[in-house]
DNA sequence: GAGTGGTCTAGACCACGTA
DNA sequence: ACGTGGTCTAGACCACTCA
């Protein structure tokens, strides 16, 4: 029917986006039926359903035969390391957390560039280690524009049992739906080889993220540096 | 109309990858139109497009709305490099390739392993390098099957402008749909600082790629070394 | 049993590429 | 002018979840 550039189901997939970028679904709740959808935006529920399949496909949605569609979520067990391509050599999962510090900053120049902020911008500036057993595998800094997380707190991240980014979703109302990084192969400087346990010089493996809430809005800068002795990063081309 | 366990569209989804594998069509051709899929498969029209839909998200076929589908190449400048994930940090783009050898081996344990091969199957073993100016930026060793590549060598290899994956599919007809790729830091062995131009040592970027052809088969092992001084992996996470 | 998403069909009309 | 894929609609029936 519309004329206008871009298909109905590519709009309606921008509506639904932009209703959560509102808030009037949180991540967990249940979509209104596709019929019920169809009816709200003039449209087949045949188109409809095509916007949800993209909606899909980017994880921004999920669906459960017979129960409904629901707002894709990080609190739930199976989308809790979604973000995390790291795994060990021999299959084992999970680490344990130690937060090194929290703090407010001001936002560098290439913080503020990737994050979209004005430079010396208040930041929050998270630095913390996963752990397997006795050894610091991971060093992760995060620094997150404070208007958006005010009154992150080293109390709260440490009283939180979730994942960071269930944290930011629940607390925050944050939810990330993709992010981009950038790998590189560096040496450990003196600190970072001290905080992980290993000798100045040694090779890690360098991960520049920016994740990015609904509306490709950039709210979160971490760089990580892995120490990839007995576990890879997987990574899969198409 | 079927009982069986998978849904019609999964079903016509296999049989046209089993006629690719078959070599019915071959990278670069067009494939039957929609209208005549559905005929041949005894389906409608909008059940062979949902099949088509999965093929195209997999890159597996290629859509030219108006000219029909064609079964996707690394042929075509576009998907060149579709599986090189580096990119200079300025954006420049391309490299000079210089093969260093290719020789007949036997397969280790471990390409055994990665390529479902029986230990010391024959297999060829290429080393090359990617240079930008005057510097090398990646050390790759392929171990490739004997039996998918026979006859490869040196002198094809130079002889052949395109990329090693369209000579692949050109002159062996195995054509590449994924990958799978482990990540690490490393320390430079000598062997890998010298041919790379670099100090003992160095932190470097390592690759190990499983690479497949139609039917999961898989037909190449790759451990890329990359040097991430002025380059980096970019990573798309969903 | 009522309501949800999942599959499959049938057909209309449009946009595009080729010649 | 023709054939291709792209969009959109309408409806039937199935499989599943949950009260």
């Amino acid at each position: 029917m519309p004329k206008s550039a871009a298909p109905l189901y590519e709009q309606i997939r921008q509506l639904i986006v932009a209703a959560l970028a509102e808030g009037e679904w949180r991540p967990g709740d249940a979509l209104p039926s596709e019929a019920a959808l169809a009816e709200r935006f003039h449209a087949s529920p045949g188109t409809v359903r095509r916007a949800l399949d993209e909606l899909t496909a980017a994880h921004v949605v999920e669906r459960r035969q017979g129960a409904g569609t629901f707002v894709a979520t990080h609190t739930a067990p199976r989308d809790a390391y979604r973000f995390l391509r790291l795994v060990a050599d021999d299959g084992t999962v999970g680490f344990r957390r130690e937060l090194v510090h929290c703090r407010r900053a001001r936002a560098s120049a290439e913080t503020a560039r990737a994050l979209h902020l004005r430079t010396s911008e208040p930041v929050i500036e998270v630095r913390r280690l996963l752990l397997r057993g006795e050894r610091a595998v991971v060093l992760d800094d995060l620094w997150l524009p404070e208007r958006h997380f005010a009154g992150l707190s080293a109390e709260i991240i440490n009283e939180y049992p979730g994942t960071l980014y269930a944290l930011f979703e629940e607390r925050y109302r944050v939810h990330m739906v993709r992010a981009e990084e950038k790998l590189r192969a560096v040496a450990a400087s003196a600190e970072a080889a001290s905080l992980l346990g290993l000798q100045g010089g040694a090779p890690l493996l360098s991960v520049d993220r920016v994740a990015f809430t609904y509306g490709d809005r950039p709210v979160e800068l971490r760089r990580g540096l892995y120490h990839t002795e007995a576990d890879h990063y997987r990574n899969q081309l198409n």
